[in-house]
DNA sequence: GGAACCCATGGAATCGTTTCCATGGAATCG
DNA sequence: CGATTCCATGGAAACGATTCCATGGGTTCC
């Protein structure tokens, strides 16, 4: 089955290739009559514009990339979800990529994208170099970043503001007597994982925490290094009474595990995670969490890239984050290693 | 910054574009000089080819369309991220598109995968009648169903064979003294729903239990039908002690509800799930799962699909599924119901 | 009633590749 | 050594749309 082109429109409606085109695209010099007969062809041939074509006329492919660090992270899922309603509302079809957390599926993705000539990408960088990222600003490729941005490109960005939810977070651990919290940290490649560490460190010096290094481990965002960094705090001579885990999958993998080990969460260690996931509500106890509005993220990311298409150079835009409570850290824990505790009122 | 063409490499090179365009597809019909200076003429301009270029006049996009109902599903998350794997190992990119669940929203989406000329496209699709997927066939687009089935419509599908899981699922209930299990039914618009729902049927009529109508509850695979399921079913003059959900997301409204209605999951009430999220495991009490491997289910769609795009008509696969006990159905109950209670041994 | 204008239309060029066909020089054969 | 084959290459057509330019018929105006 031959597919069925403008031509075989513009011949059973017995107009030029021309004509069909202009009555297609919505170009207002035709005639009320010849309109209609191209149209009654066009359904009658049931004809889908061959978009490659188009796009090699026009040089607009009416699609975006998205690339994001690993679908499988329901933050990055939700933002992927996000972006794509908020691109197919404004016309455009969201070419998604995934990177898996590894540069050179980055760079190959980002190549892709190149190639197909892309209306504007996307991107939650994977990384601390740009790689090919580069490439793309040379090209003057339309390029947005989320969530992560990457030091020396100077692109147009959302990202979270940590600073406020990690020091209610902070301060509200310190409110129930902890005094030694373990911080699995993101990775310092990264910008948020710098940024939140950034955030706790000042947090906890601010509200006169031990700032023992040997309560911060570094992690990589995935489930694994979470439990990882479970086993070596809690391996430590004076093991930390809360844990503040920098990302929701790191969390995963330090509940499993503080399971496995027979620890309470919210008894005998509270636990909140950065990242707001709807299933962390209905863990028993409930994870406390800071949250931020990944369906703003998404939608902004698109919003910031189309005027950037539009030939603007927007502002960045940096997102709240607040703490919300559960029981995952709302129980004041005895202090085992303070001894001094008197009735002070 | 205009984009740099095969002619451009060609020029720096000094040969024709039609050379060129022999040396970069690999053709042998090229001397080793000849090849050595293009590939350099093409490093040194940093040349990406245009793929609406290249796709127009090949016929082949090197793209594959992949249509699922609802990415932030994990579930589909996961199929999404295990095709889209394997696709790129194939040497295939994937247009992701999100129905949302919707009739609408799906036909639109394989209207664009239509006109973007994809090579194949893996569908699970929404709904029962079809919709533009028959504009697919007519067409003669390679198409593979996943997960879901339509009926009437001869694709290519890999499924998963619910029955055994199902059935060793509702034994596994009854070993523990339940005779009234609540379904929350998938929808019975999807064959997923339909297929589920007739093997509970089988299960409890052969297991000898209860077979009261009142125990099931049509939901649409979405939490708050999960949420609602619960509320309809424990509100029965004689409600069931042990519950089957039919997918991820109403286990998880059902959950939510179940906490906020004090009801202990596996002490007062058993439940189960149908799908394996990673999650599952982790809630306390840990979650029983009728498992199958979304792993398998992605790759394999992605095999199928290839063979049709290679001119072959495979068959459909059905994957297995199995019951993994967990904690949230492994007590058994005492039979609240059930006054006439002696030592039966 | 003829000049000036408007507007719908047809025809052709164009986008960047691939691929077919022709060419011409080198190699091989009898 | 002349004829055949081979092979790398250049040139041009084609893919399916958009868009510019020219055309010609119908209005409008003086």
């Amino acid at each position: 089955m031959e597919a069925v082109t403008i031509k075989d429109v513009a011949a059973l409606a017995g107009v030029s290739v021309g004509t069909a085109s202009r009555v297609l695209s919505g170009n207002p010099a035709t005639s009320a009559d010849t309109r209609e007969r191209v149209a009654a062809a066009a359904a009658e041939l049931d004809y889908q514009p061959n978009a490659q074509a188009q796009a090699l006329r026009s040089t607009r492919s009416n699609s975006l990339g998205l690339l994001v660090p690993d679908v499988r992270n329901p933050f990055f899922a939700d933002l992927a979800h996000a972006a794509e309603q908020a691109a197919l509302s404004a016309g455009y079809v969201t070419l998604l990529g995934n990177a898996n957390e590894r540069n050179d599926q980055q760079d190959r993705y980002l190549d892709t994208l190149i190639s197909r000539r892309v209306d504007g990408v996307i991107v939650a960088p994977v990384g601390d170099d740009g790689g090919r990222l580069r490439a793309l600003i040379e090209r003057e490729i339309p390029t947005v970043l989320v969530d992560r941005t990457v030091p020396g490109l100077d692109l147009p960005s959302v990202t979270t503001d940590s600073e406020t939810g990690i020091r209610q977070a902070v301060q509200h651990l310190a409110e129930q007597g902890h005094t030694r919290i373990g911080y699995i940290s993101g990775p310092e490649a990264t910008s948020t994982g710098r940024d939140r560490f950034a955030s706790f460190t000042r947090a906890v010096a601010e509200a006169g925490l031990s700032q023992d290094p040997e309560l911060v481990y570094f992690g990589d965002y995935q489930a694994a290094s979470g439990s990882a960094g479970v086993h070596t705090l809690m391996d430590l001579t004076n093991p930390p009474t809360a844990l503040l885990a920098a990302d929701s999958l790191m969390a995963v993998g330090a509940i499993s595990i503080l399971h496995r080990l027979g620890l309470r969460i919210g008894t005998d260690i509270a636990l909140v995670a950065f990242d707001d996931i709807e299933w962390f509500a209905l863990l028993n106890p409930a994870l406390s969490v800071i949250a931020h509005s990944v369906e703003d993220m998404g939608r902004i990311a698109v919003d910031l890239l189309l005027q950037v298409i539009a030939g603007h150079t927007p502002e960045s835009v940096v997102l709240p984050s607040e703490l919300i409570v559960r029981a995952s850290s709302a129980t004041p824990i005895r202090p085992t290693t303070q001894p001094e505790q008197r009735s002070q009122q």
